[in-house]
DNA sequence: GTTTAGCACTCAATGACTTAGAGTGCTAAC
DNA sequence: GTTAGCACTCTAAGTCATTGAGTGCTAAAC
């Protein structure tokens, strides 16, 4: 059976409908909200095509109908109209990118409070994952008597400091030779290419300093492995609280177990996306039992043509899919310009 | 009336099994379980005093009977006995506060995972609020042609960074130069002493790097000004969801709603506590409707002898005190203990 | 052939009513 | 002062009838 020019009226009515009012919809409904000119009988039988066809359907005889993950799946694919963003939200978006921004972390919360209080669902922005090649800079600095910070700067721009117990007869004088030499013999080299020979070199002329040569080591080596702030930020969580399906405490609990646990997160951001632009997950598409009635919006962002993280939109299946994806799209548009600026293209 | 031992006794069992069960307790069950070698009738008139007197109240006539908050203020005082932590907790917490402590914010997380955890309520961190005095050290480091970093290092260990365009003319020299004029000139000076004539000083020596200058003091002043990190963090908001009395949406959401509002959890953080050790707000003593039904277990920690943060557990006013109280104490002592080795004495 | 009015049918939601059970308070006996 | 006994109260759970929204089918109208 095809699916003509009626039945899509009918399909989009019955989506419509029930994204806003979370309620099944019945023929009645249709014909006089949504104007086809004919008749309540004519729509059930195009609603029991549409059935039978396996694009909405019914929670008991004497209900409505509602989309099934097909019907949405052919509305998001077919016959969904993006519904831009309105001038004052895209002007909420920058005002608020463009304020303020200090580092990446404060960035990144941002761009999670902004989609989740633009779609009223839960957002989910995944840090971005900057490798650093090589080590820039080494400063070691007195604090206290006793007491130093060592600060370590990677190619990537992020900052690792740690204070340090130091003997009391170390001065400032010292930790500059320490910090000079350091910075001479390693600047801008990766790991794997500090060798033996070098090293024995660097503790043969600071020999008398080998412990705080060893914690200096050890931090450079930590912020070379360890993935920079590999975190998930979580936004409006409690906005699901709001929908009608989320009324029943267990469903909450599951969802909410779920979101805590940030390797599925992760899993779920970086192995739902399928490459370019926007992607949409609806339901069973979704892969993880547990939010099987839930859709998710996900896209990646990247600085300097190079994707390094991604973000999304986790709701209902009866999702505002026209609205969550423009503004997704805005979001990863507006997150890449701001790193770009933050970060450099050097990532 | 006097509350005579029997009726402590009665009190204490209605407290303990409420506590667990989460259930009106009926005079038989006090009878059964807690053996107090009377029978229900005597231990139904030893109720009804109880009730007479405010420390127990009935939800409707034929319901056994529940602690009023007064009931549960005199257990807290009087009857309670700090339950100790297992040496495996105990254990726990120290293992988790060894290992890789990196930063302070990374303590303060733990701090809050670890609390929530073992008390499988809510927990609060506030993050410690040191006042920077002076400024200890600047940096600048050339990360790529045309951009730079620039490191701010403060008497307390606070580091602050940020990424800056530089005329592509300026090289690795000059930014040493700069760093080098403005840690000599600055070192060790609060931001009021920074005066104009010093700064003019500077500036005249550097002229040519007036725009450096302007971000590097831009950023000094602003890692004076702005109180570090003003956050607080929560755990296991989702406990809540186990506990009976949330079971119900709609309180939940106003729950949520105002662990949503920064300001007022900072409000209840730093307002409820009494000064020094725990303190325990009952219900209505909380200062602020809508959390009337919960209890909250709040103590500040301290460095150097000086309190620079609190933290506390926000559960239902069915809490397990004993326990909670035990582990906010331990909990303070430990961060404190930590703090002090990240972040010195000088705070 | 398509559309529509009409009507019998289904089923969840609602409310009235009943019953069961837990727990009390009171009285009188111990 | 303590306790057994009993009438009383009130919620929770179950049953049943009623209501109303919505359907599917049939036959008539277009």
């Amino acid at each position: 059976m095809r699916i003509d020019d009626r039945k899509q009226k009918v399909l989009l009515a019955i989506i419509r409908d029930y994204i806003t009012t979370a309620e099944p919809v019945g023929s009645r409904t249709i014909a006089k909200k949504y104007k086809l000119g004919v008749s309540p009988a004519t729509i059930r039988n195009e609603m029991a095509d549409l059935e039978e066809m396996g694009y909405i359907e019914q929670p008991h005889t004497s209900a409505g109908r509602i989309p099934s993950e097909r019907g949405y799946r052919y509305y998001v694919d077919y016959l969904m109209k993006r519904k831009k963003l309105t001038k004052e939200e895209e002007h909420i978006i920058h005002r608020e990118f463009e304020a303020r921004v200090r580092d990446v972390g404060q960035v990144i919360q941002k761009a999670g409070v902004l989609l989740s209080q633009l779609t009223q669902y839960t957002a989910m922005v995944l840090s971005p994952q900057i490798e650093a090649s090589s080590f820039k800079h080494i400063q070691l600095i007195s604090m206290q008597p006793a007491q130093a910070m060592i600060i370590v700067v990677m190619d990537n721009g992020i900052v690792h400091h740690r204070m340090l117990e130091v003997p009391e007869s170390l001065n400032a004088g010292d930790m500059d030779t320490i910090s000079c030499v350091l910075n001479a013999k390693l600047q801008g080299l990766a790991m794997e290419k500090i060798k033996f020979t070098l090293m024995q070199e660097i503790y043969f002329e600071l020999a008398k300093h080998k412990q705080i040569l060893d914690l200096a080591m050890d931090l450079i080596h930590e912020s070379l492995v360890i993935k920079p702030e590999d975190k998930i930020y979580l936004g409006g969580v409690f906005n699901m609280l709001n929908q009608p399906e989320f009324h029943n405490v267990e469903k909450i609990k599951t969802l909410l177990s779920i979101l805590e646990q940030e390797d599925m997160l992760h899993q779920l951001l970086e192995g739902g996306s399928s490459g370019v632009g926007v992607t949409v997950r609806i339901g069973g598409e979704i892969d993880n039992e547990g939010i099987r009635e839930c859709s998710m919006v996900i896209a990646p962002y990247s600085v300097g043509g190079r994707r390094i993280g991604s973000l999304g939109v986790i709701g209902p299946t009866r999702m505002e899919y026209a609205r969550v994806i423009s503004v997704v799209e805005f979001m990863t548009k507006n997150l890449s310009r701001v790193l770009e600026r933050i970060i450099g293209v050097s990532g």
